[in-house]
DNA sequence: ATGCCTCCCCGAGGGAGA
């Protein structure tokens, strides 16, 4: 099973681009970020006719994920627990039934910047909100993933020019701190478990002519349960895909899972 | 680089992104 996660920047401006991929990568799943449309101008059709399931959770302009699927979902549940006053659309979950089942959880990370400030505290409170989720699908010793646009650089490897993101909520201590205190309840970070070493992005801005000097940063990732982890044949990142047509500044990543 | 593009709102130009 292949699943993938793409921060597409607009689902009317990527009408083209995303069926082009689907078309060529052919992935099972694809956990989508910053859909930027409500519900109901989703334009499921394109997906539908290819074979997928669809689920949304859209809000007006900004931020919106959705779940794309050949096989079937259940369970699908919208929002990140924790705070009832969050009006943001930033997650979703589903239950995908394949060979065996697999909880799949599609997230947009809040950005956070600047620094310091209401963005870069709502960064780090919904950060503490994935924490305690992530520990409960730790707890259920159960295959599962969250994935998506995570707007953490992990590592200075993740960055072509670190120094250019000290300050920046992405690579902040604390947004970093935050970022490691899930991963040391046992996640796989699936992209480094299969590939070391620097130059490895799945974002460039459009500015600057960032793609064309590779000026990258990798924010976008795979976080997988043991039971998930035992499963994973490979992992990519498409990064090919930001020199097509009308490209998103994201790219897919992907995992393959023996599901 | 406290913003060089691109997206969204719509029907101008400002907010947001990373």
């Amino acid at each position: 099973m292949k699943i993938a996660t793409f921060n597409i920047n607009g689902i009317k401006a990527r009408a083209e681009a995303l069926p082009r991929w689907l078309d060529e990568a052919q992935p099972d799943v694809v956990l989508l970020q910053e859909i930027k449309s409500v519900d109901e101008n989703f334009p499921r059709e394109i997906f539908e006719e290819r074979g997928y399931n669809v689920e949304t959770h859209g809000q007006k302009s900004f931020n919106g994920v959705a779940i794309l699927s050949k096989l079937p979902l259940e369970d699908v549940s919208r929002g990140l627990p924790g705070d009832d006053e969050d009006e943001q659309a930033r997650w979703i979950e589903a239950t995908v039934i394949g060979k065996q089942a697999l909880r799949i959880c599609g997230l947009y990370l809040p950005n956070g910047n600047p620094v310091p400030g209401p963005k870069y505290d709502y960064k780090l409170a919904w950060m503490e909100r994935l924490y305690h989720r992530a520990r409960e699908l730790m707890a259920s010793e159960e295959p599962a993933l969250m994935a998506g646009d995570y707007n953490i650089i992990p590592q200075a490897e993740d960055a072509a020019r670190p120094d250019a993101w000290r300050e920046d909520a992405l690579f902040r201590p604390e947004s970093r701190a935050a970022f490691r205190k899930i991963l040391n309840l046992g996640f796989t970070e699936a992209f480094r478990a299969r590939t070391q070493g620097p130059g490895h992005y799945s974002f460039w801005d459009y500015q600057a002519g960032a793609w064309n000097k590779n000026d990258g940063i990798r924010i976008d990732h795979f976080l997988l349960t043991p039971q998930a982890a035992d499963l994973m044949q490979d992992c990519q990142i498409d990064a090919a895909v930001r020199g097509h047509e009308k490209p998103s500044d994201h790219v897919p990543v992907w995992v393959q899972l023996d599901l």
